[in-house]
DNA sequence: AATGAATGAGCCTTCATTCAT
DNA sequence: CATGAATGAAGGCTCATTCAT
């Protein structure tokens, strides 16, 4: 992870340097993402960013786990509260999760790229844990009892692997549709505005709609 | 495409050469890909590839298609099947895609990611077109007479995003759930034998149920 | 020079594979002019090319000859009649050769390539005795009794680099004021048509004053 | 432009970066004249060459600009001179030149390369205004009031060519006359001592005899 | 005789990383 | 501690030429 000299840094400065990196990774990739053109663009000595990272690998794993707090969700609070319908949850999940990356493309960008970038051997250790988690954790909410009940199918884990994917091609569906062009807002870092709420809510009605009861 | 050149070589030395191609692809990805290597695994002189192939990206382009035609769906003779019921269309063409996947790792794997490298600004043009007409081509099937009036959706679009997209998790949950390694597959090149029939059915079972009547 | 095989071919194809040539090698110059390229273009097999000339020097001193003897001057003729004046004789071969690289651009611009290839180890030898020649025709004719008696300087070889040279930048001067560009004229391998014997004439009238009366 | 990392080196390691630049340049034109080559002969690391470089074209340049400031012409003090006359300026000029060209080889051999690149596509941007800026710069001092009715030939353009490609010439003319070879000169990167100033200044005296009164 | 497949050295350029200062 | 110079392997690609068929 990243070393102590990187945390002493001005937190300014410390976003500079992550934001720079986010749009690096968004737009070209793991293995074709360059350091060197991060540090550039930076205008930072290569050494110092050694002194920073201790390599490539290390400043991917250090985004990742920061791109991954911000957009935490706040299942949390939402699951607990009482007589809370499952689908409910899993709509605001699907809200924030949409509303996120429209708002924060950089990152947003970031971490689509990096859930399909498993298949990378030279990664896939950093991912695999992260997509893993992801899975896990959806399945632990649904094996909750007040949830389960809900559900007419009983294997927890492919009615995971449905919600968490429906969510990740969510943000397909709505580039595809809105003819969003992410490169871009990627490279102007600039957030979709041209998205209403109203708009959003509609697209995940029918998803939800259709996790509930069918196509 | 490929030039005349490649097309005059043996079946055999063409097999070996997309192969060994498309083990390269499906291991590393695009960019990361490396001729060089391709051409090294394969004894050749850097110079002959290129009477094959005009450029890495038109290597690339030539798998796709060559991928795509392998396995392609028998989706038509099935839709015309009179009173076939839309799931029943959706099961097989899930079964066949899967079994294909599995029995042909190599190409599966390659097909997968390139699925996934959309974002890649090199190659979206391939992809792209790719993408999209699959899902018309299932938004087309959607539209069909007979199949609308059994789904409760009417925005036919969301629905093959949907359907497209079960199908393309599947892969992912199948390796997920049976804890197989497709890199090490892909890498001794030998069709995943572990899975019987029976337990494929039932995964696409479950599938075609939560897509039929939600989770 | 070219072997037998060459010059069993029809007619045709000669001119075909010279003219593919000259504008290879006008257009790129002699290392850069790919010998895969002129191949392609021809429709040729690689094999067959070798059979034609046994090396790219052996076509390129081929052309050389080629372009040449079609460039030939008319001066003997010029030179014998009686009381012929030598600034006539001078004028008489400027107008020429402004004249026949107009018209054919493409010969013209590869033998106006080929006089600054001089430098070029590799063509040297090639060039520099064509270089030589003409220098020392020049000379000769300067030398004629009946023309030295017209010259005010003495030495006839400074004379004759003077008149060459003059004769070699008309080409570039002419280009420089009407804006010609010889590069797309040889690619379309059209004539200059847009320049009048009018026009061509008062820039030789006084090129030719220059020569005589000095500047 | 060279980069700031070339700036920062010591000056001899510099001069023998150009050095062995220009040489190489000079040897082979632009096209085959091999960076690899050069980084080999002065020992650098491959990648050490791109940091002081951006490009190939980019060393180029740099060189080109360079050359030219080496050789920078004093004419300027010179036509400030009151009651100077035309023909001493060029006389003196060309002395310059042709003597500069002696004495650096390499320097004068890279120049003379470069003004016969023009044609080459990849590098006519560099070298197109550097032709036409010293053909304007010598078309704007012929215009020059005192000087202009010292001339016979009014249009100045056609003069300002003339004078400059004379100036060209005269470095062919020496080379051809005292069987100089460059080539060889500038391996050994040795001047050409074997000229002395009374042989330049009769070569001189020809060719501003010429200029002025004609052959 | 004619073909066109094969060759492999060479090109310019980029990269993540190291380490002396 | 911070710097930025140095590294050299590896990348995709082109080339003139050879030679088995």
């Amino acid at each position: 992870m990243e070393l102590l000299t990187f945390q002493n840094l001005s937190p300014e400065r410390k976003e500079e340097i992550i934001q720079t990196s986010f749009a690096e990774f968004a737009l070209k990739g793991y293995e074709s993402a360059s350091l060197s053109e991060i540090i550039k663009r930076l205008g930072l000595a290569k050494g110092s960013f050694y002194r920073y990272f201790s390599s490539k690998k290390d400043l991917y794993a250090y985004l990742i786990q920061n791109a991954s707090e911000r957009r935490l969700s706040k299942l949390d609070n939402l699951i607990e509260q009482p007589g809370i319908d499952f689908f409910e949850v899993i709509r605001q999940n699907f809200f924030d999760k949409l509303k996120f990356d429209l708002e924060n493309p950089v990152i947003g960008g970031f971490l689509y790229r990096v859930m399909h970038e498993r298949d990378n051997n030279e990664v896939a250790d950093l991912i695999g844990g992260l997509y893993t988690s992801v899975i896990k954790i959806t399945q632990s909410i649904i094996e909750l009892d007040k949830f389960k009940k809900q559900l007419k199918i009983q294997d927890s884990e492919i009615v995971a692997f449905q919600v968490f994917h429906m969510q990740l091609w969510l943000y397909d569906y709505v580039a595809y549709k809105y003819k969003i062009d992410y490169h871009d807002n990627i490279k102007r870092g600039q957030p979709v505005l041209n998205l209403s709420d109203v708009e959003l809510n509609r697209v995940i009605d029918v998803s939800i709609s259709m996790l509930k009861n069918g196509i």
